[in-house]
DNA sequence: ATGGCGTTAGAGTAACGA
């Protein structure tokens, strides 16, 4: 099985890259982020045209989760609430979760907030959204041990994952309450599949537009691939794929992809 | 140090991203 978490930054701009990039690259599940689009705008019949399967959770303009499948899948949970339950509905007010069942697989695909500046009160929703997710992916993994959480994190777990550390310890995307916060949804068993391959860093998976951070190679791993242990002893292959950064008016990300 | 670029909404700028 191949999974594959993109952030396509409008998946209306993007349509072209995506279908372009799932036509050279079949994959079983491809996870998008920051579709910016409402559900009733959702450019679906590009997909349904290529006899692709696609589930999606957005809103108008901001945040937006899409699932797109070779085969159709069980069990589509849409926000925080629909395994939660009520509780935890205003967390839901931001679509930023989606998830399905492939087999007996079950794929997670998460766009965590940004959180803007260390501090600021988007930061603090950042950290509060993702206690919200360690309880969503605890309940998940007692349903489901094969469990693939993927998506854009917006946080580099280790200074090997910025092309400059040294300005990584007190960033945004690298403070040490955000990666407290990761690591501690890791500590439900969940391991990152990329790192089953290499312990080099230089790999990125975000560039910035600005000051031509691509083409400097200025980036940063943000997006993952998270992997139940069931999963993790059968992983074959974890690959960042750069090109599509390179294409004409790209996303500022560029997909990586899980083989199993 | 700061800002740099791109998208959406909607009509000039503002919010947001990371």
């Amino acid at each position: 099985m191949k999974i594959t978490t993109w952030n396509v930054n409008s998946i209306r701009t993007r349509l072209e890259h995506v279908t372009d990039w799932l036509g050279e690259n079949p994959v079983d599940v491809l996870c998008v982020q920051e579709t910016k689009v409402q559900d009733k705008q959702f450019p679906e019949a590009a997909f349904r045209d290529r006899n692709l399967q696609v589930e999606f959770f957005g809103q108008k303009s901001y945040n937006g989760v899409a699932l797109i499948s070779q085969e159709p899948l069980t069990a589509v949970a849409r926000g925080f609430s629909a395994v939660l339950g009520d509780s935890v509905s205003e967390w839901d007010e931001q679509k930023r979760v989606i998830s399905g069942m492939l087999g007996d697989v079950r794929v997670v695909n998460l766009y965590v907030p940004n959180g803007s500046a260390i501090a600021s009160e988007k930061y603090e929703y950042k950290l509060g959204w993702l206690a919200v997710l360690k309880d969503y992916l605890a309940k998940l993994l007692e349903e489901s041990p094969k469990l693939c959480v993927c998506g854009d994190f917006n946080i580099a777990l280790e200074n090997k994952d910025i092309y400059k550390p040294e300005k990584g310890g007190n960033h945004i995307m690298a403070s040490e309450a955000e990666r407290e916060a990761l690591q501690e949804i890791l500590g439900l068993g969940l391991r990152d599949s990329f790192r089953k391959f290499t312990d080099e860093g230089g790999h990125y998976s975000w560039w910035d537009y600005r000051a031509a951070g691509f083409q400097r190679n200025r980036g940063w791993r943000i997006d993952h691939l998270y992997l139940s242990d069931a999963l993790y002893d059968d992983a074959a292959d974890c690959t960042i794929d750069a090109t599509p950064r390179g294409w004409e008016k790209p996303s500022d990300h560029t997909p990586v992809t899980v083989t199993f």
